[in-house]
DNA sequence: CAACCTGGAGAACGATCGTTCTCCGACTGG
DNA sequence: CCAGTCGGAGAACGATCGTTCTCCAGGTTG
């Protein structure tokens, strides 16, 4: 196995093993034994535990970022692809895994301790930001409508995963269409 | 000092500890010192940290109720007892050691760990939830509103945490108060 | 073939943590 | 004053975890 695969299925094993049961509630050695990979070379790659989950952290953030891009750019209509962003969360919220936004959760978990961490985090929820910000500039939106859609999408990622329920993209799908039509000043 | 004072001294210093720093990462140890209750009689009251943790969450699930209770029934008018939600967050979060909602953070820490949690985090996004159903009926708005305020209530609240800013929750009352005004259907 | 390098398996190490135990001083009832 | 109880300080215990080290098999190069 060379270096490429054995990074890869590193950041598989943790992305996976974090998300589904918390950073700090994972070893080491949880990780080896789902990826394959030793501890020598883990350690080799990535130099302790933290430099793995700043590793994992970013790509998901790339991952997201590009699946995001894909699916509102697969709309034409300005106001469709607004609210494209929230049929996209309707799918992620209805994955039997889902277990809330792994942004938030890593923010939860380990915002006090880890300054890295909260760096990622706010570097991924301004690009999240900044992709709305554009939709609502494309739609001519007022630019403060861009923070309301932000509020609106993270409110739904932990009301969905608190709830178990998928719904709460349904919900914020609405809120922001009556947003975007509504006949009055802001 | 007697079991009702030494409880509540427990509880206040590990929910300040707690809500601090996360809940993994404070030791049984660092509630001993903040409290000044030794760890003899902290196990007599709670036989683990998962009980303490537990009357943590849920001494804070009323008094965030009787809180928010108390500030929004101090308003007459019913549309305004819905923006007084709000402004009850953005207080909360100008507070210099915000770091986002307890029960959010515990859910994203202890979630995939603790059915007893996920249970207390439930119940109190659900009280949350019936408050302001229960002025949105007042107002007489349509329920399906309820739902739509209650995610921007939570995502304000990640919002502003990962961003630093008490900001989110002006933006979310402008929201709300467009929600509520729009003479459009759902 | 022989010296060497690589990498894996897993033990080892040191730190931390939740929980319990030991020891001892101080107060209580008689 | 004394036997007995309570509670505090802090050591002890066992488990877990991040990280490193040991040992060894297998392949590569001269």
């Amino acid at each position: 196995m060379d270096h490429t695969t054995a990074e890869a299925r590193l950041l598989d094993a943790a992305d996976t093993l974090f998300y589904d049961r918390g950073i700090q509630a994972v070893g080491m050695d949880a990780i080896r034994a789902a990826s394959g990979v030793s501890l020598k070379r883990t350690y080799q790659l990535f130099p302790s535990k933290e430099h793995l989950v700043e590793a994992v952290l970013r790509r998901r953030d790339l991952a997201i970022r590009a699946e995001l891009e894909a699916y509102t750019s697969a709309r034409t209509n300005p106001t469709e692809r607004i609210l494209a962003v929230f049929d996209y969360l309707y799918e992620w919220f209805g994955q039997p895994d889902y277990r809330g936004c792994a942004f938030i959760n890593s923010f939860a978990e380990l915002g006090a301790a880890s300054e890295n961490v909260v760096e990622i985090v706010r570097t991924h929820k301004r690009a999240f930001a900044d992709h709305i910000a554009a939709l609502v500039a494309d739609a001519d939106q007022p630019p403060a409508r861009a923070g309301q859609l932000l509020i609106l999408a993270n409110g739904a990622m932990v009301t969905a995963a608190i709830a178990g329920s998928p719904e709460p993209a349904r919900e914020a799908r609405a809120a922001a269409r009556r947003l975007l039509d509504a006949d009055v000043p802001d």
